[in-house]
DNA sequence: TATGAATGAGATTTCATTCAT
DNA sequence: TATGAATGAAATCTCATTCAT
C-alpha cells in the first residue's frame, strides 16, 4: 500500500478527534463540564458514545485536550514585529478580544474547572497563562532597561493587564451589564491602553 | 408562648442554616461543587443528610445561599471615611486580599459555577460585583467631576482594577507561580496603586 | 431512646444484608458471577439496586461475603466427640454431602471464581479449606502416633479424601452422569470409607 | 487450482485457528474468561479482532474449542501397555500432573466456567472426564473380575482417584499451601498409589 | 425537627461484534 | 481473508432527594 494510505488514516483519525472535541466543546459551553453527558457529546459530534473512548481516555481528557487546543492559539497575531507600546497593547487587546469572542466557548468550561481541579489549574497556568504572558513581560522588561518605563514588576503588571482586560471582555461578551452595550473593543482600547501606559510611565 | 420563644426558634434555625452552609463551603472548596456529596456535607456540618433539605430546597441552593453570604461581606472595611485616592485603593486592595485569603473557600466554588451556570453568573454580578464596585465607581466619578482624575469611564476602569487585583491575588494565594513567593500584599499595593493612579491621572 | 432501639436497627441491618446476600446467591447460582447483573440481584432480593451498595462495597464483595457465610458452616456437625475412624469419615461425608446439597448454590459461584481470581482463591483456601480440613488432619495425625494408621502424610491424605468426595458429590448433585442415578450417599459411604480406611491401614 | 492448493489453504486455516486459540488460552489463563477481552486476545495471537470472528462464532466458542483441544490430550502416555496396578496409577498421576502443569492455563478457565455454565459442564463431562476415566474404569473392572481387586464401584472409585489427585495437584501448583513446598509428584505417588491400592484391596 | 435507609434515574465506561475497506 | 474503527447495548456504581420513624 502506498504511504499516502497511512497518511490518510492518520488524517482521518485527526479529523475524528477534532470532530469529537468540537462536539464536546459545544456541550461543555452549554451545560458546563459536569452536566454535559457523553451521550449528548456523542450526539452533537455525530458519532456514537463508544467512539469517544477510542480517541480519549475519559471525559476529563476532553477538557485537557481543549486546553492543548487553546494553548496553540493565542500568540499568533501579536508577535515578531516592531511595535510601539500603544500599538502592542492595542494589538494584544484586539487579539485577546477576538480569542474570547471566538473561542470563549472553549475557554469558559476550562476556566470553570480551574477553580475546582488543582491539577488542571496548574496545567492551564503552565500551558496557557505563562506562554500568553511572556511576550508582554519581556517587552516591559526591555523598556524598563531602556528607561522607557518606570521600575515596575513586569510579571505582576502583565497579570494586572490580563486581569483588567479579561474581566471587561467577559462582562461585555456575556452581556452581564447593560452599561456595556455601547462599549466596544475600541472603547476598551481607548480606556485601557492609556491607563496602563500612563500607569507605567510609558511615553509613546 | 412568649415572643422570645419564637425569636429563640428563629435564631436556632439561623444558626443551623449557617452551620450547614459552612459545612457545604468546606466541602465545595475541597472537592468543587459537583464532586461534593450531600453525604459529606452533612458529615462535615455535623448533621444528617435529610436535615439539609429542611433548610435548603436542593444542593444548588447552598451555592446561592453562599453568594448571599458573600454579598454581605466585602464593603465593610472600606466605606464611610474621607480617604485620599492612594489611601482608598490601598484600603480596597487590603480588604479584598483579606477577603480572598479568608473567604476564598467560599469564593472559589461560586466562581467556578459562574462559568458554567448563566443564571448564577447574572445573580453574582448583581449581588456581588455591582455592590462591590459601586463605591469605587462613584469615587472615580466624583474625582473626574472635581478635575482630580482624567475623563475615564468609571465602570470600565473599576472593573479593570478589580480584574487586575483579583488575578494577582489568585495566582499568589493558589501558589501557581513561584515568582510570587516573595510578592506580598504590600508589593502589590506598591505596584498597583501607582499604576492606576498614574493611569487615571490622579494626583495624590 | 432505649437500647433495644439500637439493637433493632442493627438487627434490621443484618436482616437486610442477608436478604441481599441470598438474592445474590440465587442469581449467581443461576447465571454465574459475571453474567449476574446487579439489576437482577436487586429484583431477586426485593430491593432496589442502590440499596445493594449501602451494604456492600461492590459486586465482588457479595462473593466475599458468601465465602464468609460458608466459612461459618462446615464444622458444626462433626466435632468434638469420640468417634471411631469409620464413624468419623461417615459423619464427614454425610455432613459435606448435606452442605453441598443445601448450599451448593452458594458454593458453585465461589468455586468458579476461585479459578479466575488468585486473591479469592487464597482467601477461600484460608477461610474454608484449611478450617474444614484441620479436624481430619489432626485425627489422622493422632492415629498415626498411636499406631492405628500407617505413616501417611495427613495433609495430603486429607485433601485426597476431600477431593474424592467432592468430585463424586458434584457429579451426583449436578446429574452429570446417569450412572449416578442410583448411587446414594450411603453408597458413597460404603465405597469411600473402606477405600480410605484400608488405604491408610486403619483397623476399625 | 490443484487439490494441493486446497490442502494448503486448509492447513493455513488450521494453523490460524490454533494461533488464535493459544492466544485466547494465554489471556483466559491470566485474566479469566470474562475479564479477557477480544482486543487482548487478538493482540496476543498477533492478529486483529475481526479475524477472530472469521474462525470462531463468538468468544464462548473459543472456550468450547479449548475443551476440544484438551479432549485430545490426556490419554496419550498411559494406554496400550501391559502395566501392573502400581505402574498404572503411577503413570496416570505422572501424566495428569504433567498435564495440569503444562496445560493448566488451558484447564483453569475451562474449569471455572464449568461451575457457571451448565451446558459447558455437561460438554466437558462427556468430552473430557468420561474419556479420561474410561481406561481406569475398565482396568478396575477387569481386576475385580479376575479377583485382584475387591468388589468396588469402578465409576465411583475412578472419580475418587481423579478428585484426590486433582485437588492435590491444584494446591501444589497454585502454591496455596506452604506445606506443599517440599511435596513432589513422587511424594504424591508414594502417598496416593498405596492409598488406593490398599483401599481397593489390590495386591501388586 | 432530625434521621438515615431506601430509592432509582442516570452517568461513565467497557467490550463483543459488525462491516466497509 | 484481514483489518480495526465504529457501534451501542448493557453493566456497575453514584448520589441527590424522599419519607417513614
Amino acid at each position: 500500500m502506498p504511504p499516502t494510505s497511512i497518511n490518510f488514516k492518520e488524517q482521518m483519525s485527526e479529523v475524528r478527534r477534532t470532530q469529537i472535541l468540537l462536539g464536546a466543546a459545544k456541550v461543555f459551553a452549554k451545560k458546563g463540564f459536569h452536566k454535559a453527558t457523553t451521550k449528548e457529546i456523542a450526539k452533537t459530534a455525530g458519532i456514537s458514545e463508544g467512539t469517544i473512548y477510542n480517541y480519549f481516555e475519559n471525559k476529563r481528557e476532553l477538557l485537557v485536550a481543549m486546553i492543548e487546543l487553546l494553548a496553540l492559539q493565542p500568540l499568533k497575531n501579536i508577535v515578531n514585529t516592531d511595535l510601539s507600546p500603544t500599538e502592542l497593547l492595542t494589538a494584544i487587546i484586539q487579539d485577546r478580544y477576538r480569542l474570547v469572542k471566538e473561542q470563549g466557548y472553549l475557554l469558559a468550561p476550562v476556566i470553570a474547572e480551574i477553580f475546582a481541579d488543582t491539577e488542571l489549574r496548574a496545567y492551564v497556568y503552565q500551558k496557557i497563562i505563562i506562554p500568553a504572558s511572556s511576550y508582554l513581560e519581556h517587552y516591559i522588561q526591555a523598556n524598563i532597561a531602556s528607561g522607557q518605563f518606570r521600575q515596575v514588576d513586569p510579571v505582576l503588571i502583565t497579570r494586572a493587564f490580563m486581569g483588567a482586560t479579561m474581566l471587561n471582555f467577559t462582562i461585555k461578551i456575556t452581556q452581564l451589564d447593560p452599561r456595556y452595550d455601547n462599549i466596544t473593543v475600541d472603547t476598551m482600547i481607548e480606556q485601557l491602553v492609556p491607563l496602563f501606559l500612563n500607569g507605567i510611565g510609558g511615553r509613546d
